[in-house]
DNA sequence: AGGCGTTCCTGGGGGC
DNA sequence: TGCCCCCAGGAACGCC
């Protein structure tokens, strides 16, 4: 699913590809896939239609103009590239932009659940999301606070955006099993040794997954390329296959309502 | 406040 | 082979 590495990993590949594109007109398929805007009111807003950034924030994908952005969300299945105007649009096309330059961007999404959101700034998302693990200035202490001050089951936690931006079911159970946390810990038993593990970890784990590619399977039809991420896994998806660190059965179990993927003997509980 | 269930969607897998 | 049911989960929302 897209999180933070795979949403970083579309930006990167179509930031060289948009930079000074001018927006001619988005397409809607799916006929709710403008969150907060009606398609003829965009063309309308739009004083300058040229493209002068692509940027990343949590997990969505910010096409920015001079006086408005628009932004993409993945969801579940979502996927953002470009294709030549002359091919068919795929089957599962919820939306696209077309472009002065003939460029075609496609928003390809076969559960319907991605959307397109339009601002003037960057403020309405920056406003409902928590910091970015990767920034410079998040540090241990930064981190620590975020978690050690709350009362709540961890991996419920590292889920919601509001309190840490970008994470998602893979990447937190990477994260907790890295560190040796288990996911129905409750934050503020952690001990402050853990935390700094887990704030090392989460910052190792996306970063090297961005350097991969990301986990899911992307096929951007500029490169063909797919998420190398994937073989690096050491927990998500290693249902009743030995623990890397330990040679245990790997269990499933369901936690803040998602698949769960622990090793028992490796990641303690504090509760 | 926070946990939990529901909704949005479709494809894929398990069971029979 | 086919059919039904459940599962996958990011985020918003309603309820308790």
């Amino acid at each position: 699913m897209p999180e933070l590495p795979e949403v970083q990993t579309v930006v990167n590949q179509l930031r060289p590809h948009l930079l000074g594109e001018r927006l001619k007109s988005i397409t809607p398929i799916w006929p709710k896939v403008f969150h907060n805007i009606k398609n003829s009111k965009i063309q309308k807003t739009m004083n300058e239609n040229m493209i002068i950034d692509v940027t990343r924030r949590a997990k969505f994908i910010i096409i920015e103009f001079r006086d408005n952005i628009i932004a993409v969300h993945l969801r579940m299945t979502g996927k953002l590239y470009i294709q030549s105007s002359k091919k068919p649009l795929p089957k599962y096309t919820s939306a696209y932009f077309s472009f002065e330059s003939a460029k075609v961007l496609i928003f390809d999404d076969v559960r319907k659940f991605g959307r397109i959101y339009f601002y003037k700034t960057i403020t309405p998302i920056d406003s409902r999301h928590g910091p970015e693990p990767l920034a410079d200035n998040f540090n241990v202490d930064a981190f620590t606070n975020l978690f050690k001050t709350k009362r709540r089951n961890i991996k419920a936690l590292l889920l919601d955006q509001k309190v840490l931006a970008g994470l998602g079911n893979i990447y937190v159970d990477e994260s907790l099993w890295a560190s040796g946390i288990h996911p129905n810990s409750i934050s503020n038993l952690i001990p402050l040794k853990k935390y700094a593990l887990l704030h090392m970890n989460i910052k190792k784990i996306l970063t090297d997954s961005i350097k991969k590619n990301g986990t899911t399977i992307i096929d951007f039809s500029v490169n063909g390329q797919s998420g190398k991420y994937v073989n690096e896994l050491k927990v998500y998806g290693r249902k009743s296959l030995n623990c890397m660190s330990c040679l245990n059965k790997i269990k499933k179990i369901r936690v803040a309502g998602r698949g769960t993927y622990v090793c028992t003997r490796c990641q303690r509980k504090y509760k």
